[in-house]
DNA sequence: CCTTTTAGTTAGCAAAGGCTAACTTAACGA
DNA sequence: TCGTTAAGTTAGCCTTTGCTAACTAAAAGG
């Protein structure tokens, strides 16, 4: 099953939030995203239906393993994506806005080019 | 006036269609596209009602200054993207269909400091 | 001159994904 | 215990941007 950019979003925002907090419920996500609660719960919803998340009784949303491995490998193009353009010289801020747009767009096969121009680099 | 991807991306058909054949209609667009006359004769009319383009009475489009400056820009982040694609090693097929998605989402820091490093490549 | 083709438009549908309003339910605190 | 707050859901709106169906109008050709 395919997600779209948003879903992507979701998906990568429940992982960081996991690393940071361990438990996440509708409402970080809400509150991280600047999104309304309908709108987080429409697209938790969506991502449950595409097995994707689970949603325990009490509200705690936990990453199913395909959902892991969806949410890691956006998460590594971002960070990828940000140290590129950082190492292009642009400035934090607009690094991390930049590489989230990008993440989401780019295809595997230019990724993974600029996955290894970044590691040549980093040795 | 601030366009959305799709706005951009049928400047940018336009600006290579004048290129190619000095002449661009509206069909010449859908066919280029792949997009059908109803979608491309809409868009036509927001972009015209935008000061982006001109249509005159016989269907011929040009572009406004306006929107040949917002073409021009799309162009230029979509020459320099696929360059730095192709320079990283990505076949050209992928490296054109990413650029092509890129440069809509890109902001002008990270493009300059792309289009920095490339020309520094080239010299 | 009449028919057919070509170009463009109008009307309206669909999906995605944001939103607000308003409701339910559970928990917490005086 | 009762009222308030916090979290989530339901219903339904809006915009963007693709689509098809069906129409109009102009051009082209036998």
């Amino acid at each position: 099953m395919k997600l779209q950019e948003s879903g992507q979003m979701y998906l990568e925002t429940i992982l960081v939030l996991s690393k940071k907090t361990g438990a996440v419920r509708a409402i970080d996500v809400s509150e991280y995203m600047n999104y309304s609660k309908p709108s987080v719960s429409r697209a938790m919803g969506l991502l449950k239906n595409g097995g994707f998340i689970n949603i325990d009784q009490k509200g705690y949303i936990t990453l199913t393993e395909n959902g892991q491995i969806y949410a890691q490998k956006i998460y590594e193009r971002h960070n990828v994506l940000t140290k590129m353009l950082l190492h292009l010289g642009v400035d934090s801020e607009t690094a991390i806005s930049d590489a989230c747009k990008i993440e989401h767009v780019i295809s595997d096969e230019s990724f993974n080019a600029l996955k290894n121009y970044i590691s040549k680099i980093e040795n």
